[in-house]
DNA sequence: AACATACATTTGTATATACAAATATTGTAT
DNA sequence: ATACAATATTTGTATATACAAATGTATGTT
């Protein structure tokens, strides 16, 4: 097992709390590198994928750039570019809402759906290889104890 | 305890692997949200004091580009422009290495060494408070379930 | 109706991240 | 000595992230 302290060549030791902080950080970077190497073949990136399966989730009804943020992991300060990116790809529709004005209505298109429906399986299969080495337990604990930390 | 299905709203339950890449994924972004708070009163990034911080550790040798990267948590591609910015603020000096002259040395300043000064004992004081829902062995735990989760 | 306020999105600017290509220097083989 | 490969950094381009300001629309008050 590979320490942080050998990851970030240091010879003195890190303090538990910094450790546990960079050991998130890194990890995090980790699984994200994974991640992004296969969403980079479809050329779609990490924030794109994440926005088309939101739009998937809301089964043909529409969403607004607020739906879309709340529902990101990470809060994008700029949803209206990266949407611009996907209309450009042609996965993404958007129109003004009637009712009000203020707002935007945002669908996946077919071409939307059909990428996701390739890219779906190989995150799966991506995600159980990233956790595979720990037992289902294990898992829980380990989501039990993010979930206290930031409580 | 705010589970990640409440954090995304979302009603369908996320599948164990799936849930444990966002929950490292949303637990690295609270602690650098939190972090970069702080940093962002210094004018300083994130990026930028952990340059510094490795500078200082080398206490007084050179450090090269590579020397920097190496030691970075979040491998950067372009610690150039990085350092660019870092000299603009004073923090640090670049020389052109006149034994092998593809080299750059790079060196902390005196005024870098003292914003770092300033700056530690903030950050030690909230990476201590970023843990502070854990106890010691919890976080031994979640240190170790995280270097298992990647070896 | 006129005004201020709140809301939803867009635009602008700076920095960060990712990758490819360009530049300059050094080492090695012939 | 020349050519070629390897090394170290820089530059260019595209996207992502963070924050502030601007725009356009709706709502409430008088």
């Amino acid at each position: 097992m590979k320490q942080l302290e050998d990851i970030l060549k240091t010879t003195t030791p890190i303090p538990l709390n910094r450790k546990t902080v960079l050991n998130i950080t890194y990890s995090s970077i980790w699984t994200k590198d994974i991640v992004n190497a296969i969403l980079k073949s479809f050329d779609v990136s990490n924030e794109q994928f994440n926005v088309l399966r939101i739009l998937r989730g809301k089964k043909g009804s529409p969403a607004n750039l607020q739906d879309i943020q709340d529902r990101m992991i990470n809060k994008m300060s700029n949803t209206t570019r990266l949407v611009d990116k996907l209309i450009l790809k042609g996965y993404v529709e958007r129109f003004t809402c009637e009712i009000n004005r203020r707002k935007v209505e945002i669908f996946i298109t077919k071409k939307g759906l059909e990428i996701l429906k390739e890219i779906d399986p190989i995150i799966d299969r991506t995600e159980s290889e990233i956790t595979s080495n720990l037992t289902a337990k294990e898992l829980e604990t380990l989501n039990f104890l993010l979930t206290k930390l930031r409580s």
